[in-house]
DNA sequence: TTGTATGCGTTATCAA
DNA sequence: TTGATAACGCATACAA
């Protein structure tokens, strides 16, 4: 409850005094002063009000990361990158759930704008053709223009800087391995209905097929970005046979959840039919699935370090764009097409 | 960047007036005045700095949530739990990643204090006999004194509200349900060396197996939190035959790690030896894990609830303690033991 | 090396 | 119904 003038007072000197070897400043203060300072601060108890400290400074240190929800390894990945990257740097990061509702992720644009927070993550992907997203870019531009650098993680039109994986490649290289492996029916599992991130991933999906003039032989299922998805996707393959040659999921989850599902109807994968992912999560590793691993970790931490690293003034700077690069993991959800039994 | 003094100038009212108007004052107000501040703001794109109010007002709208990784679902449910009423109740919540270091907690615990958080929960355990703990119950006294809550979310020393699961209850449930299909030589896969959560779960299953007259079939093997840790410990199961009737696991996600090693092993679960674990987390319920449900969720939303809800004059008040209801939920890999085999 | 004074953006008290 | 004005806790330009 003591603030600076309390310490000030009982060491006997200014607040400024007292300031400036509270806050380490490069201010000469005699040594004798400055031990009675430090020690008077530690015997009240003193902290230090942040929020006094942004206001006058203008500039806080809080690092705003908006997730679809943080229950997704996807986004907790992301969010712990973030959290590394600003604590070690002595900000702190508050964290938004969103939902994939862009009027949520405008509220919080403003509350985080509100709060003046050096900036603003956007983990999650947008929708196509979103009727919101003018007024989502509107809020971002207002908050760039108060010196706060927003960035995103997916490719998305808010005009702030991307930060973010090729997801169409991403898919376009799990296709290709696929088809590499000789398989030739392929389905893919899609992701929610209109997300960038479902198009971009069906759109590598599709092009890959295309390209091996495998066309005909490609297939899109709805599906969605969690397990019951992916699950309830593979049970209507199972449903219509023949099966595929091969699935592909627009994510890891899904992937497991069609995973599962194709064994327990006894369905030997890969002996019989292949499954592949896209992003890596840890639960992969633990099922043997073949993915395409993304940066995420990275992404969190280069966006965090970005803000960190850049001065306000450049918040409403060019929105660039950096690709991060992913790598195919093949593991054991994948082999080679067996020839078809006589 | 348009301060309140802007608006009121633009609006040719006082601040005071366009104070009331932006804040939904029931101070009275002319019609005209307030559609005419509403509109220059609007206009201005007036954003209020929640710095200054948390400042003035003394009192922040910042939830402060400590857990060791976000990355862990264990966690990140917890964080979601809190968020959700947070975020709806005009809070915004600040994420802390611990990685189950006291010391880390303790500097933590002195920023939430520095943004003058409402409240600070505690979502991760402790360690026994932990010699910074003194220290960590000190910052928490301190924050505590300012008008901060704590709350813990485990049952831990550091003067504060506690509002947990009896984690030696579900151990001990697990445990007795094991029993209660047949089986006799039981072995539990151990937390982290020195956790207070590590310690109560073993407690619960040796207590447990001790009632039942079974002290000699108990085996306590070390593990961890983790998928890894529990694959290990697994693995040593096998190397040491004969196997045990059943293995339960200090949480679900080092039993599937273990059910993972098994499988891999071609030893049948449930046929030949039943896995438990405690959590339910999500992905136990995709591979059919037999568990506890902990109410990690509502813990985290009541922990945020009771911040929200208490005034801050009580924060420094009495640290009750408030035990969740645990459930079994037995699922597919559990089963009634099978007579040796001839 | 130390101190004084000003302002950061709000809310709230007290007058008018 | 509206308006001055005093805090809130701190950093910093300017003096001394």
């Amino acid at each position: 409850m003591s603030s600076l003038v309390d310490v000030a007072q009982a060491a006997g000197v200014s607040v400024s005094t007292a300031s400036r070897v509270l806050t380490g400043s490069s201010h000469p203060i005699s040594a004798k002063t400055r031990a009675r300072v430090i020690a008077v601060a530690e015997e009240l108890g003193y902290s230090p009000s942040a929020l006094a400290r942004a206001l006058v400074s203008r500039s806080s240190r809080l690092m705003g990361v908006l997730v679809s929800d943080i229950v997704n390894p996807y986004f907790s990945v992301i969010a712990r990158g973030v959290d590394d990257v600003a604590s070690r740097a002595g900000y702190v990061t508050m964290l938004c759930n969103v939902d994939r509702r862009t009027t949520t992720e405008i509220t919080r644009v403003r509350t985080m704008r509100d709060y003046r927070a050096a900036g603003l993550i956007f983990a999650g992907s947008g929708y196509v053709d979103d009727p919101r997203e003018p007024e989502l870019a509107k809020a971002v531009r207002q908050a760039q223009e108060q010196g706060i650098h927003a960035v995103s993680l997916t490719a998305r039109d808010i005009g702030c800087r991307v930060i973010a994986a090729d997801a169409r490649a991403a898919a376009y290289d799990v296709t290709d391995y696929l088809i590499s492996l000789g398989h030739r029916r392929i389905a893919f599992i899609e992701g929610p209905e209109g997300m960038v991130a479902t198009q971009q991933r069906r759109d590598g999906f599709l092009a890959c097929m295309e390209n091996a003039d495998l066309a005909d032989g490609a297939q899109c299922l709805p599906g969605g970005f969690d397990f019951e998805a992916g699950h309830a996707a593979a049970m209507r393959l199972i449903a219509h046979p023949p099966l595929p040659d091969a699935v592909v999921a627009v994510n890891d989850e899904a992937a497991v959840g069609a995973l599962s599902a194709l064994r327990q109807a006894h369905i030997d994968v890969p002996g019989e039919i292949s499954v592949a992912g896209i992003d890596d999560l840890r639960v992969s590793r633990f099922v043997g699935l073949t993915t395409v691993s993304l940066p995420l970790y990275e992404m969190g931490a280069m966006a965090a370090r970005h803000i960190i690293d850049t001065p306000p003034e450049a918040a409403a700077g060019a929105a660039e764009t950096t690709v991060l690069s992913h790598r195919l993991i093949p593991r054991e959800t994948t082999a080679r097409r067996r020839p078809a039994r006589a």
